[in-house]
RNA sequence: GGCCCGUUGGUCAAGCGGUUAAGACUCCGCCCUCUCACGGCGGCGACAAGGGUUCGAUUCCCUUACGGGUCACCA
């Protein structure tokens, strides 16, 4: 009786009954296995890659199962967020292709049955459920004032006691509605706590999916449901949310698990099934030798938008992101090439307990890897996109289409395509030349300026219009020849005396003089794609350049 | 400090009582080759330390060290 009354006081403007929101969120009409999860993220700035990669996996994990993935804006701290910081987050998962089932799609908008997707809409919810518990006595308000709790603190830190508000130190546990009626009708505020039904010395035992077994002493403390504002805590807002939303996988970083013994009561108490749970580990950052967590503050990879900015694509860092979930990502990548990523049989167990080092090189390796498998056209497009934010330059060279994937075509879709692009931002330096013409050479020192000009001056000849692929380079070799250079580096290596160089310094010379550099791809390629004219204009600035 | 978790080559990692301790990235050779890139072959390089248990421990237990997380009316 009491505690109805305590019920109605606290809670007199909530007319409905848990039943009403069960009934309203029924169970998912899901198949056997599929995995419910989601983000929750608070909006307190910019999507940083240890959400992506925690988001990353959630989608993975619902994709490969046939279940949803959701995204609920967690913002019951009104005063770190920020604005548009839902926009952030959703702009964000976006760029990297991490799709929403339900949830949040822009700052006002969302989808789905099971909302509203941010917690501030939910607070009656929140409030009927904590109405619910203080009917069963399982939660009261608790009046202490902050120095109270300070005090206490300092006694527990003392004697070395578990700080916090427990036991003896819950003072208004057994206040009655009286007392509660008084000190509220004084102005007095409150805060709406948990009677924690955790024994000192009893463990609880939980599996994680990542983790396995995990055992911790159980919950004493009468957590906080609801902060003085009527708001509930994450801890609160977690358990009911994730409940009446049907997560079947809680997947979040691994800094809540101290919390799941708070969190395993939580559900207990309010006679709730529990999800299962899946604690990911950070990212590292090496610094000085050692390692720390990837920081927002301290680190530019940190931010999502860095991948965005160096023109990472999505699929690279998806790739990426997926051998760091799942290290046996690469070896079933080989065994199938032409497979979705998204057929990846992605396991929670397989994921690493400990947190690994950011990698930059590694991501620049699969990128490679992933961008050689594009077509020329997948290339022009991703490309496209990317320079009209982020390079004014190359976006202008892209507006001629036809010739861009020329370029862009270079040595690509063979069997053996090149892997020298990691990132978009490579892509203007490395194909310069197609656009502008070298104005200074730096020819080899082994060769004379003599020798230079004869070869460029013979060159000329040798590269007639109708020459193929097939014919250009015995053309060059013959002409090498002729010059007294040796047909192959194998000969000149036997003997050095006999030839001035060998066919590899004159091809050389002829592709500074095309390109100003002396790596590049395939000579006769590039200059088909530039055209006959501009290859022999090229020739004769070179030349002109040495007299 | 209490409570959790972790520690295999420079990095990411297989391994789950008996293995010559996989593989990937990096680095270094060689081969292919007109340069570069690709590709192929090979090499360098590891079970944090000490105790147990066991016929036998990288694998199981304990201790130590180191690293990480957490102990809010923040998430």
């Amino acid at each position: 009786m009491e505690n109805l009354k305590m019920a109605e006081l606290l809670f007199p403007e909530i007319t409905k009954t848990p039943e009403y929101y069960e009934e309203l969120y029924p169970a998912r009409n899901l198949k056997e296995g599929a995995v419910v999860t989601r983000f929750a993220p608070s909006p307190t700035g910019f999507l940083h890659f240890g959400g992506l990669f925690a988001s990353f996996v959630g989608r993975t994990a619902a994709k490969t199962t046939g279940g949803v993935f959701f995204l609920r804006i967690e913002d019951t701290d009104k005063k770190r967020e920020i604005e548009n910081g839902v926009s952030l987050i959703v702009k964000g998962l976006n760029d990297f292709g991490i799709e929403i089932d339900e949830g949040m799609l822009s700052e006002t908008v969302e989808k789905g049955e099971y909302g509203p997707y941010t917690q501030s809409a939910r607070r009656d919810i929140y409030r009927c459920f904590v109405k619910e518990l203080v009917k069963k006595g399982m939660a009261y308000p608790c009046f202490m004032s902050e120095e109270e709790l300070s005090q206490i603190r300092e006694l527990q830190e003392e004697k070395k006691e578990l700080p916090g508000v427990w036991g003896k130190y819950a003072k208004f546990r057994d206040i009655t509605v009286e007392e509660a009626k008084k000190r509220i009708d004084a102005g007095e505020q409150y805060v709406v706590r948990l009677r924690s039904p955790g024994q000192e010395d009893k463990r609880v035992k939980f599996k994680d999916v990542i983790r396995g077994e995990i055992e911790m002493p159980e919950n004493i403390i009468d957590v906080v449901l609801l902060k003085k504002d009527g708001i509930p805590t994450y801890h609160f807002a977690h358990v009911v949310d994730d409940h009446l939303m049907r997560t079947t996988h809680v997947v979040r970083g691994d800094e809540w698990v101290s919390s799941v013994p708070i969190h395993l009561q939580l559900f207990n108490v309010c006679g709730f099934k529990l999800p299962k749970f899946a604690h990911i580990s950070p990212i590292m950052k090496e610094e000085n030798g050692g390692k720390r967590k990837l920081s927002k503050r301290k680190d530019p990879e940190a931010a999502v938008s860095f991948y965005e900015e160096e023109g990472y694509p999505a699929g690279s860092v998806w790739e990426y992101l997926l051998t760091l979930a799942n290290s046996n990502y690469e070896e079933w990548r080989r065994a199938n090439k032409d497979v979705s990523p998204e057929k990846f049989p992605f396991s929670f167990s397989k994921m690493s307990k400990g947190g690994a080092l950011f990698d930059l090189v590694k991501l620049n390796d699969i990128s490679k890897g992933y961008i050689a498998t594009l077509s020329a056209d997948e290339v022009y497009d991703l490309l496209y996109d990317w320079s009209k934010a982020n390079d004014d330059v190359l976006f202008a060279r892209l507006q001629d289409k036809e010739y861009a994937l020329k370029v862009l075509g270079v040595e690509r879709g063979n069997a053996k395509p090149r892997k020298d692009i990691a990132k978009w931002k490579d892509v203007r330096d490395y194909t310069e030349y197609y656009f502008t013409a070298p104005t200074s050479y730096e020819f080899s020192v082994n060769i004379s300026k003599d020798a230079v000009l004869e070869i460029l001056e013979n060159y000329k000849k040798v590269y007639t219009k109708d020459l193929t692929s097939e014919d250009w380079f015995p053309a060059v070799r013959d002409m090498a020849e002729e010059l007294g250079y040796a047909k192959n580096p194998k000969l000149y290596k036997e003997n050095p005396d006999a030839f001035m160089g060998h066919v590899g310094d004159v091809s050389t010379v002829i592709r500074i003089a095309i390109t100003g550099r002396s790596n590049t791809p395939d000579l006769f390629w590039i200059s088909t794609v530039l055209g006959y004219e501009e290859t022999i204009s090229r020739i004769d600035n070179a030349i002109n350049f040495l007299k």
